[in-house]
DNA sequence: GTACGTGCAAATTGTTTGCAGCGTG
DNA sequence: CACGCTGCAAACAATTTGCACGTAC
């Protein structure tokens, strides 16, 4: 399975004539097996230089550029001043739960929000074809925190 | 009633010893004058050197970040490398339609999003003390331009 | 061998900070 | 006079770019 996601990646690459380099595929490596973070560019290269020492930063800029045109990767703003990625695989359509306290991000499955695009589309003709939502607030840990305090 | 909205700044900042100078006043008359848009901060520094061309850049950055910890204004990143804001004000909250192709952003009134919102405080025990939804798509004109071509 | 890819260093861009001087309560 | 506020220039941090070399079809 997971081999098919690596091939799938690979022939969206050689239909623009891109390659498959060891560096590229590092980088989908760290992104695989940290599935449950939402890394930034300067982490990702960090992670990757425990595994080659030699890659650049501006390599993992450059990649992470391609991905996101691939449409494999997704760039979200958490407001911490730097870009963070996320695969968008086949992942099931989610929101963020960014708590205002620890930082920390929560995923949540899609929901609801039907009804309200579709009615965007008809009272102002414009066609979504994606979207993204963030809630800030304070995380259940973050708030037992208080609580005992 | 504009000169409510500007007293009630005012009293903001006199509340934490601050001053509502010239410069800061100019900065909330460009935010008036543009209440349709969504300036950035190099933005707001062209507008306001028309009218006093000795206001430097820091200061209007400096204002911003008053302001915003005020509430008076918000900060919102459109994906194009620079906040963008607008005023807060009295405005019912809405929600943003931005469009891939011309790059214009829309705003629709909110909507439908109480019950999201309640069902994910049940199931996640996570506080919602704000929201933020971005649509993405391609706006009415846009459409029509593509339709005609 | 012709592109694509890379690492490195330098450049760019949005934003922040240090500091000396100004102005207002 | 104390302190907030300013403009200017320098500092910073995230990201991009130029370039010469490497490498895969």
């Amino acid at each position: 399975m997971r081999n098919k996601r690596l091939k799938d990646i690979k022939e969206k690459l050689a239909a623009r004539d891109y390659r498959l380099t060891p560096q590229r595929e590092l980088i989908l490596e760290i992104f695989a097996e940290n599935s449950d973070r939402h890394l930034s560019a300067e982490e990702i290269y960090d992670l990757i230089r425990q595994k080659n020492p030699d890659i650049g930063l501006a390599t993992v800029y450059r990649t992470l550029e391609l991905l996101e045109d691939l449409k494999v990767i997704q760039s979200i703003n958490f407001g911490d001043g730097c870009a963070r990625y996320e695969f968008t695989g086949d992942r099931h359509h989610h929101h963020h739960l960014i708590c205002l306290e620890c930082g920390e991000v929560e995923e949540v499955d899609e929901d609801l929000l039907e009804k309200l695009e579709q009615s965007i589309e008809e009272k102002h003709g414009f066609r979504i074809t994606d979207h993204q939502v963030k809630f800030y607030g304070i995380c259940r840990r973050c708030q037992e925190k208080f609580a005992t305090t």
